[in-house]
DNA sequence: CCACAACCGTACCACTCGGTACAGATCCAC
DNA sequence: GTGGATCTGTACCGAGTGGTACGGTTGTGG
């Protein structure tokens, strides 16, 4: 039906991704997307509908990519191990060799203006969501007898994400893999039993 | 002598300080800086230079005001002291009743345009010179026998940093200062001696 | 009392922003 | 091969951006 588009989607969200990841959404212009993407605006209007749900895709496409370490570190067998997982994860995915640093999440719209809001909140949800997902697993990991009986799931999932947004701002700062990672070690010191 | 300016000039400040801090350097427009400073654009430029060096004089402000707490904290007697006031006064700053949650230093410019760039680097200094300041501080509580001899100052001064980053993403999360000073005792369990 | 210096407000500047109208190009189904 | 559907590029839109020119206003020093 109609002519077939002239680029490869996919690859054109992905490098929206990282201009949003690198910029953040206020700060990534149409101009420069579409430039990254190799197509006009007129193309990514009709193929996105407009730069929120550009970024909205983008979100996604980064929830499934980069950041899909936190998802994966939510299978591994004790909760230590989870929050291992998730923060090394963490470290990597923020100071990847050839991409930008830092945490698209993070990154994307901390502060938030009036038309930014939107978004903003879809950040938070998403940031909240990915606590969550930790609390339950370490709330399982209480009822299985991996943790301790009076171990607190929420408080210890709330601890973990805030080393991990700690992280985020860290490697925007730039520290680099190595440093990162000695500030996991020095975070589980204090990991219970 | 000339004309007297008719606004209180410290006042103007505080209150362009307040702006940066909800909507971040990028989001914060001449307009909507210059009417919660109640004066005009041209009177903003007169006093102030321009945009940016207006937020430099917000931030000097920040620090002096806000962000004081971080110099208090190194005056403690012990390095757990100090950590433990670093961090709570982290959270009291970002989560102040009537004002924007968060830390302007952090919200200010994580991500960077062009631009922005000048604003997002004197953030990254910012950030990295309090980092020295508590590694410098931990290094004589280790001369001074006060931490063990084979801690290592700079992991912990940078350990300590992320949770205040950390801190304050998940003040601009909605997280408020009870559930902050949980997460707080949580990262301290660890500590050594 | 008056000249000069500084401040204030309006009106404006060039530029960029996100977004769109429209015409030409390119494909598939019939 | 032609109609209709879709994509592409250009040229454009109104609104908002940071920043400024300029004339009117308000004060102080001589």
């Amino acid at each position: 039906m109609g002519r077939p588009r002239e680029f490869d989607i996919d690859q054109a969200l992905e490098r929206a991704m990282r201009v949003f990841w690198a910029r953040g959404y206020e700060g990534s212009s149409l101009a420069e997307l579409t430039s990254a993407m190799g197509i006009t605006k007129t193309s990514m209007y009709a193929a996105f509908g407009n730069k929120e749900q550009l970024f909205r895709k983008a979100l996604q496409r980064y929830g499934a990519g980069p950041a899909a370490y936190a998802t994966r570190a939510l299978e591994e067998p004790t909760a230590r191990a989870v929050a291992s997982a998730f923060l090394r994860g963490a470290v990597r995915t923020t100071t990847p060799p050839g991409g930008p640093s830092g945490c698209l999440t993070v990154q994307g719209a901390l502060a938030s203006s009036d038309e930014t809001q939107a978004v903003h909140d879809l950040l938070v949800d998403w940031r909240n969501d990915a606590g969550v997902r930790l609390e339950e697993r370490f709330r399982r990991a209480v009822n299985e007898g991996d943790l301790p009986r009076d171990a607190d799931p929420r408080r210890l999932a709330r601890f973990i994400m805030t080393m991990g947004f700690g992280i985020a701002v860290q490697a925007a700062n730039g520290l680099g893999p190595a440093e990162l990672d000695e500030i996991v070690d020095t975070a589980l010191l204090g990991w219970p039993a």
